[in-house]
DNA sequence: ATTTTCAAT
């Protein structure tokens, strides 16, 4: 894309955005879904900078109008109309990880999509709904690297997916209690991908 | 506008 466009339209957030979605102590009614695709080339990921950019959740004041960030992600994933051929991976960054609904869909998405790996990380446990932890699990067992975001990824999403405007190397801004919101949280996911009662 | 778990009130 042209370096002057806009930038939603090269892919990049403005950066209240993603402070106040992504921060994991801060709890918020919608979801930003932040995403990179590679192609492996001679037994390297090689980034495709045309499958890189950030969504987020549809609301409405209607049920059928509202859409999680997972299942817009899906819909953009099948129009790429990648070669099955080829073998790629898809990082996402969530700032919720997926309910029990997405984390199937991505599941089946997985099974049948064998060429396409896929990284999850999440800023925080959206556990509001049952099922989630089942959800998890299948998610992990197809395949998935499930996982919460550590300093290192919100640093790296700051850097690559929001807009710095004049200061490009605006230091990331990290919070109070990043780092042990991470633990509590890391520990409560590792409980729940061993989890063996489905 | 508020409170705030992919809103609902």
């Amino acid at each position: 894309m042209a370096a002057g466009s806009a930038p939603e339209a090269r892919g990049l957030m403005d950066e209240q955005t993603f402070l106040d979605n992504f921060n994991n102590l801060i709890y918020r009614h919608k979801t930003y879904l932040c995403y990179e695709t590679e192609r492996m080339q001679d037994d390297l990921w090689i980034p495709l900078d045309e499958y890189k950019g950030f969504l987020q959740n549809k609301s409405g004041s209607r049920r059928w109008e509202r859409c999680h960030a997972e299942s817009i992600f899906l819909g953009e994933i099948a129009s790429w109309n990648l070669d099955t051929e080829l073998r790629y991976r898809i990082t996402v960054f969530i700032s919720w990880s997926p309910c029990a609904d997405c984390a199937d869909e991505l599941t089946k998405f997985l099974r049948e999509n064998r060429h396409v790996n896929l990284r999850i990380f999440a800023a925080r446990i959206y556990d509001w709904y049952q099922g989630y932890e089942a959800g998890l699990r299948a998610l992990k067992a197809a395949g998935a690297e499930v996982a919460m975001m550590t300093f290192q990824e919100f640093e790296y999403c700051w850097k690559n997916f929001v807009d710095h405007q004049q200061d490009e190397d605006k230091p990331f801004p990290r919070w109070d209690n990043l780092d042990s919101e991470y633990e509590r949280l890391t520990k409560k996911l590792a409980g729940i991908l061993q989890n063996q009662e489905d």
